[in-house]
DNA sequence: CATGGAACTAATCGCTCGGT
DNA sequence: ACCGAGCGATTAGTTCCATG
């Protein structure tokens, strides 16, 4: 396990990146089962069991602090914890592909929805050209623009590219202003993805034990310990939710304001007039 | 021991309008 | 067109506590 230590240090210098000792991590997984006590299980299903462990590795990385315990000892407690859960899953006869199956077809969509304000970057009229807009009034290109960064989540390379274009501005230009944006938004996002994870995991385990209820020859007294599990879950998956469905996605336009260096109440109007002139093309 | 919820407060948000 | 300020609404941050 030493080993696990040595690449840590290197990752913690910033030699090799951390997909890089993630991918060593399973690598281990994999050829030395053993000693992560995986030795009994059949080629396929450590195979399952490392691919299901991937958020445990993830977070051990993540959360480790040198405090006493060795980096290999610490991960290995992390990964038994993994192994625990999976052995209790994997006892009910499922296997995570049937779940996750099951998961996008019996749930509502997880991804977050776009803002309303992205919609508004949408198809343009037939015919438009550079710098006009709605009914062929011209649009201030750097309203577009402020809306552009809003909605850094939702622009794809390729609409960047053709954004630019019709901006008049150079592609590299854009990006590196998206790019601004992610990086003040780093935060945000993180919290967001986190969120969204949390709201996957509840999912799941409510899936899971209402399965275990399902159970035909499940006792009364466990039966009742299910239910009330189940109830936690839900309350908590219905605050989750209602959390994810609050959070702001899109960049403030004080944060574009200070992306571009410019006053937040330049953002504000431009924001302000572009909604107006959008009302005013449905009317 | 880390995680996550509840409740609270402080900070920030977008909308709007008037002055330049 | 730009900018700043006022305002009410909303969100982020903090703390404490329960849970597994």
């Amino acid at each position: 396990m030493e080993d696990l230590d040595v690449l840590y240090r290197q990752y913690q210098e910033g030699k090799i990146e951390r997909s890089s000792l993630e991918r060593s991590i399973f690598s281990l997984l994999c050829t030395y089962p053993a000693r992560f006590r995986l030795a009994h299980m059949s080629q396929e299903d450590r195979l399952d069991l490392v691919s299901e462990l991937f958020p445990y590795v993830r977070r051990a990385i993540e959360q480790y602090k040198e405090v006493g315990s060795s980096f290999s000892a610490y991960l290995y407690s992390w990964i038994q914890w993994g192994v625990k859960g999976y052995h209790r899953t994997e006892k009910k006869g499922k296997t995570m592909e049937e779940l996750y199956w099951k998961l996008t077809c019996e749930t509502e969509p997880m991804v977050a929805e776009p803002v309303a304000l992205e919609e508004e970057t949408g198809d343009p009229p037939q015919g438009d050209t550079s710098g006009t807009g709605f009914q062929g009034k011209r649009l201030n290109k750097q309203h577009i623009l402020f809306l552009v960064l809003k909605c850094y989540r939702y622009i794809s390379d390729d609409f960047a590219r053709r954004i630019a274009q019709r901006l008049g501005m150079k592609e590299e230009a854009l990006f590196s202003l998206i790019e601004k944006v992610k990086k003040v938004r780093e935060r945000h996002d993180i919290w967001i993805d986190t969120l969204t994870e949390r709201k996957q995991r509840y999912t799941l385990r409510i899936l899971l034990l209402k399965r275990e209820l399902a159970h035909p020859d499940l006792s009364e007294h466990k039966r009742k310990i299910i239910e009330e599990r189940l109830a936690k879950l839900e309350q908590r998956l219905k605050a989750v939710t209602r959390r994810c469905q609050s959070l702001r996605t899109s960049a403030s336009n004080n944060e574009v304001a200070q992306v571009l260096g410019i006053p937040k109440g330049t953002v504000d109007s431009g924001c302000y007039l572009l909604k107006w002139q959008w009302k005013r093309f449905h009317e």
